[in-house]
DNA sequence: AAAATATAGTTACTTTAGGTAACTTAGTAG
DNA sequence: CTACTAAGTTACCTAAAGTAACTATATTTT
């Protein structure tokens, strides 16, 4: 099993960050809270799947996407399409043409959310070994 | 409306991390894929909640976490420490004192993630106006 | 002229996950 | 012997997700 080196000195970082946060913004009584009103919408699978495709294919239509983010459902896809383009990480561009085309690529703000996707994938792929290990583990007991 | 600042130089890092990803494991393949096996378990709002507080407030107790993470329920706070338990990212100690006491802290793992967390939830705090008047503005449509 | 094709969805229906509130367990205090 | 406490569990109900068939529209094929 991978030891996991977390130096005391980002612990000591993350948790100024924290004090920071929690005393600025108190996640229990804002009224918008960045976790709930932010990520909640923008962190499920299937949103974090559809921003990656477009950081790497940087124009996907409907039909590119579905085939790409293997086992999303025309519902779900147009519903998290539909949420994303909302909160401004990416925008739809339709082309009257028959049968019609419709495009869709990340906003600068989307490329932005980008960087932190692409941060914690790296982080997940990196550990994901660790965590599959402890779920086998756990789920014998 | 704020500008979002995403340098063309960024942009091109992300692309190449992402061609690396890409290239190493395809999404729709890969027997463990790190979105959907890693960061879906853990990136739901109640379990970032959690382990945020868990980071700011180093031991906590099931009812203490409760009132913490407003409007979590006893059926779901309970199943996301199980599931938080059983991938590793926090250890539950059990006192056998009357009534009951139980301890939850973050894992060294546990602490590796919160760094990632910690930073999306900085990039959430500092764009939630952003997203939260897209989100206005589209509803209106 | 009728039928088939293509894309980007939508709709009706089923299944699963999430939320609500009452209940459980065990030992101590009154 | 009743009440209380902490940490859950259980039964029930609602909301979200998944499945599969359907729609609109103009062009192409038969």
């Amino acid at each position: 099993m991978q030891l996991e080196t977390i130096t005391e000195n980002q612990r000591v970082r993350a948790a100024k960050k924290l004090k920071k946060m929690f005393g600025h913004i108190d996640i229990r009584t804002e009224k918008y809270c960045p976790i709930r009103d932010v990520i909640a919408l923008a962190s499920d699978k299937w949103s974090v799947l559809i921003i990656l495709y477009l950081g790497y294919f940087p124009v996907l239509r409907f039909n590119e996407i579905k085939k790409k983010v293997v086992g999303i459902s025309n519902k779900v896809l147009s519903e998290r399409l539909k949420n994303l383009e909302g909160d401004g990480y990416l925008e739809r561009t339709m082309f009257a043409e028959v049968p019609i085309r419709v495009e869709y690529r990340l906003t600068d703000f989307g490329h932005s959310y980008l960087q932190k996707l692409v941060d914690l994938t790296e982080w997940a792929e990196k550990h994901k070994g660790h965590v599959l290990s402890n779920r086998n583990r756990f789920q014998k007991k």
